[in-house]
RNA sequence: GCCCGGGUGGCGAAACUGGUAGACGCAAGGGACUUAAAAUCCCUAGGCCGCAAGGCCGUGCAGGUUCAAGUCCUGCCCCGGGCACCA
């Protein structure tokens, strides 16, 4: 064998024997257990960024392990190809959005195949391709059919300039991107998924979910936000027309302290008063601007306008005045909200701003007053006071009592209501699915029908920042109603591309299937039994995809499935440091690839200059890689240094899968020199005898080492099962001769280390006769009789500090531990003849003596 | 603002169910080999005190529970993710 490890040679070797071999082609096999492992596909960017790599490791190292363990192994990979960069990428370059992301995917599939990832590459796909979003499209019209895809209204952030709606990120501090004109909220006519139809089951079936981290289920259960509460009606009059104004409440037992009402400035009694009111008209204007994301709706400050219209209450027949404000939301509940002071932070804020009156009707724990300034006790749950016939009253039988009454006046009753909202689909731009509907002016909105499936999207075309260039291309939305033969025009929107990838993971399992959506092969398959990517995923696609699932089990799809990921693995952020430069006055960010760092003994960067030009830079600490802080980290320059295995290796080393990752070039080198050391210690142990008899010592060792590994190689902690394997390794390089544990030690070393670096293994297992292929060898378990020992260790404490340690025999009992715990003279020094009061003895760890 | 996480040496981390805090590695310092460098190997290493044996302190901060707390409880501070049109 070769003298140095060279991961260039190897690497192409191994990948080349894998080829050959067909190593990763997976066939359904009903006799075999299956695993499907998938990690989130990767949007076409360009090139693969360290997140990938961290990525796909996770998931080729949990494969080949299944492989070893005997399993049938599907892991597949493809593109969500479709989105916004690439018209970003087409403006700027003057390039069609296909081209650009055809281009991306050829370069990021070789960086994939060359990092060795145990992928079946026959069943790869793009969502961009027409045999792909086909599917999308015949889902919709049954969706549609069916009353769960639907048209109305939604909310958009609007360009006043460029005449085009902006996607969130394109909003900079309530700015368009391009113009820097301030965006406005307008409602556009748009198509929603009905998931609120499936809320209650999404909610449910969390429960059911033992290998989802709880985390995850936590926040997609607050996202679904089941409350309930009661619906109540407060009578107004418009015009000398008796109205009702409605809203929701989980806090029924504070109605008898509501004070006034608010609505959201959408709501038709605002519009209504604003006709003769200049100044609210004004307001509800104000409220409109800026973009609709609720993060910034939530933080703005809270203002509201009288409307001059009042309300009754519905028990105490009083007149509430109905005021706009700007903290209410159209889209949650009713748009509007009663006001309860004393009991609610926001309402208190409110009322203390506009002197509103302030009537407490709970007693709190710090009495019945609701002095300045607010206190969290005022908005706890206790008994009714100054509620006429509710007094006295706890909260559940307050909200009984108030909904009872409230539904004999038919002004209420108790309702549930839901914080997920309809899922809207339709976006107004190019690089997307066409929405396969056509507007006819007899028939409405009709469904494309089958046969005219997929609507192509034409793919010559350059978005210029100015609207969606569909709506400029006759040739694609002129057209004739599938109904009734009149000209009609096609629907020129496109879907989110979270549609996209809400069932991508079933149609791997036959994605040559062209005749429907997916075949018998995905009941062979699905469901995915590890998904593995970005903790950023755990509310939005994770959910739609669950929402997706069931949708397609109820079109008869995947009969009885409704859970897409059986585990999820959700990875952490890839960190690095950035830095600028300020000569100019204005920070230039510069990468960190291109900076030398100085630092002192103990590790503190003490200056930091460019390579480039040697100009000093500034440290400005660490943070997830982005484009705007200029550091990125391109895994291509740490392949072509050092070879995938050390990519690969420092990914999994570094932290746990769940942890952030700070990027460090440092700690790079000592993966590589690990795997050096490997080759190292294989190429002497090539050449030597080792006839010698086992090693007892060592043997304990590496057994002990194997036995935590594979533990943690069940609890996803690669970063120990790494560290496992220097462990076994400086354990028998630590051998004074080569003998049968050296060998068992290396053949243990090597299958362990496989599926994090594969390439060296598969070399090596061949070279020193081991086997033929170290992906086929069965996975190594630790040997009950290598961990027999006749002594143990136990540490002792006086009093719960650290004292010393004693040496027992296994079987020893209570009494005789106590004695030799004595004998030891720095305990002894701390007993000092005092009484023991205590003698905690735990097994094979510690004593600890109270004195 | 709301929901969900996280905070352990100079750094990444380990400590599985409350039981020896810092395994493994990086960076650093000292040494060996070398004409020299690289590579490799050996030694040191949480802080403070001590020649040593050993002692005291130490897991973001302030309290609490326990024979025993990085781990459990209460309050606070800081950092990260998500908030429905980035993917």
């Amino acid at each position: 064998m070769q003298e140095t490890y060279d991961p260039a040679a190897v690497e192409r070797d191994a990948q080349k024997y894998w080829g050959a071999h067909a190593s990763f082609r997976s066939v359904e096999d009903p006799k075999k257990r299956k695993f499907y492992c998938l990690s989130m596909f990767p949007y076409p960017s360009g090139k693969l960024h360290m997140g990938h790599v961290r990525n796909y490791t996770i998931g080729d190292v949990l494969t080949r392990y299944y492989r070893m363990r005997g399993y049938n192994v599907l892991q597949p990979m493809g593109w969500d190809a479709f989105g916004l960069p690439a018209e970003n990428a087409a403006m700027a370059n003057k390039v069609p959005p296909a081209k650009w992301t055809r281009d991306n995917i050829a370069y990021m599939k070789k960086q994939l195949q060359g990092l060795g990832f145990a992928l079946d590459w026959q069943r790869e796909l793009a969502t961009c391709d027409a045999s792909y979003y086909k599917w999308n499209q015949w889902l919709f019209t049954r969706l549609f059919k069916k009353g769960l895809a639907y048209k109305k209204t939604g909310v958009v952030n609007w360009d006043p300039v460029d005449q085009t709606v902006l996607a969130n990120e394109q909003v900079i501090e309530g700015r368009g991107w391009r113009t820097g004109a301030v965006v406005e909220k307008r409602e556009i006519p748009m198509y929603f998924f009905r998931i609120t139809a499936y809320a209650e089951d999404l909610l449910k079936a969390l429960d059911d979910l033992p290998g989802w981290p709880e985390q995850v289920k936590l926040m997609q259960k607050n996202w679904i936000g089941k409350s309930e509460g009661v619906r109540i009606g407060f009578e107004y009059f418009l015009e000398n027309k008796k109205q009702t104004l409605w809203v929701f409440t989980t806090r029924a037992d504070t109605l008898m302290g509501a004070t006034f009402m608010a609505v959201a400035a959408e709501h038709p009694i605002a519009a209504f008063a604003s006709q003769k009111n200049p100044e609210l008209k004004a307001f509800v204007e104000e409220c409109k601007k800026g973009a609709v994301m609720e993060a910034d709706l939530a933080q703005i400050e809270k203002q509201g306008m009288p409307t001059g219209i009042f309300a009754t209450h519905p028990l105490t027949g009083e007149k509430l005045p109905v005021w706009v404000g700007n903290y209410v939301l159209m889209g949650y509940g009713e748009g509007a909200v009663m006001g309860v002071p004393a009991h609610d932070e926001r309402d208190y804020a409110f009322a203390l701003k506009y002197k509103l009156s302030i009537k407490p009707v709970i007693r709190h724990p710090a009495g019945d007053r609701v002095d300045p300034p607010w206190r969290s006790e005022y908005a706890e749950y206790g008994v009714c006071i100054n509620s006429g016939p509710y007094n006295g009253l706890s909260f559940g039988e307050a909200v009984n009592a108030i909904a009872r009454d409230l539904k004999q006046k038919d002004l209420g009753e108790k309702q549930i209501q839901w914080r997920l909202r309809d899922w809207g689909i339709s976006r107004q731009r190019y690089w997307g699915c066409p929405v396969p509907i056509i507007h006819c002016p007899s028939c409405g909105d009709v469904p494309v029908p089958d046969d005219q499936l997929p609507v192509r999207l034409p793919e010559h075309l350059v978005p210029d920042g100015t609207g969606n260039p569909l709506n400029k291309l006759p040739a694609f939305y002129e057209t004739t109603c599938p109904s009734c033969g009149e000209p009609a025009k096609r629907e020129t929107d496109t879907m989110d591309t979270f549609v996209d990838s809400s069932w991508y993971f079933a149609r791997f399992t036959c994605p040559d299937q062209d005749r429907q959506m997916v075949d018998e092969r995905a009941m062979y398959w699905m469901a995915v039994d590890q998904y593995i990517g970005g903790i950023e995923h755990a509310i939005l696609h994770l959910l739609y995809s669950r929402f997706f699932t069931r949708a397609m089990r109820d079109e008869g799809l995947l009969p009885g499935l409704a859970e897409p990921f059986t585990n999820l693995l959700t990875q952490g952020m890839v960190l690095a440091e950035s830095y600028y430069t300020d000569a100019s006055g204005r920070r230039e960010w510069v990468n960190p690839a291109d900076v030398s760092i100085e630092k002192d003994s103990k590790g503190k960067i003490l200056s930091a200059k460019r390579n480039s030009d040697g100009a000093p830079v500034v440290y400005d600490g660490i943070g997830t890689m982005s484009k705007s802080k200029n550091n990125g980290v391109d895994p291509q320059a740490l392949i072509d240094q050092y070879g995938a295995d050390t990519a690969r290796f420092y990914t999994m080393f570094a932290s746990p899968p769940t942890n952030t990752l700070e990027w460090s070039d440092e700690s790079v080198e000592g993966s590589y020199r690990f795997l050096k050391k490997v080759w190292d210690f294989a190429y002497r142990f090539s050449r030597a005898k080792c006839d010698a008899a086992a090693d007892r010592k060592i043997r304990y060792q590496i057994h002990l080492e194997l036995k935590k590994a594979n533990d943690d190689v069940e609890r996803q902690k690669f970063n120990t099962v790494a560290s496992a394997c220097m462990k076994i390794l400086n354990a028998i390089d630590q051998l004074p001769e080569w003998n049968a544990t050296s060998k068992e030690g290396l053949s243990i070393l090597l299958r362990l280390l496989s599926p994090i670096a594969p390439h060296v293994t598969h070399a090596l297992w061949r070279e020193l006769g081991f086997g033929e292929d170290v992906l086929r060898a069965p996975w190594p378990e630790p040997d009950a009789a290598a961990l027999e020992q006749d002594e143990v260790e136990l540490v002792v404490q006086v009093n719960g500090k650290l004292r010393g340690s004693i040496k027992v025999p296994k079987a020893a009992d209570k009494e005789a531990i106590q004695r030799l715990a004595l004998s030891n003279d720095n305990v002894q020094k701390f007993v000092a003849g005092q009484a023991i009061k205590k003698f905690v003895l735990v097994p094979g760890r510690l004593i600890n003596l109270v004195v």
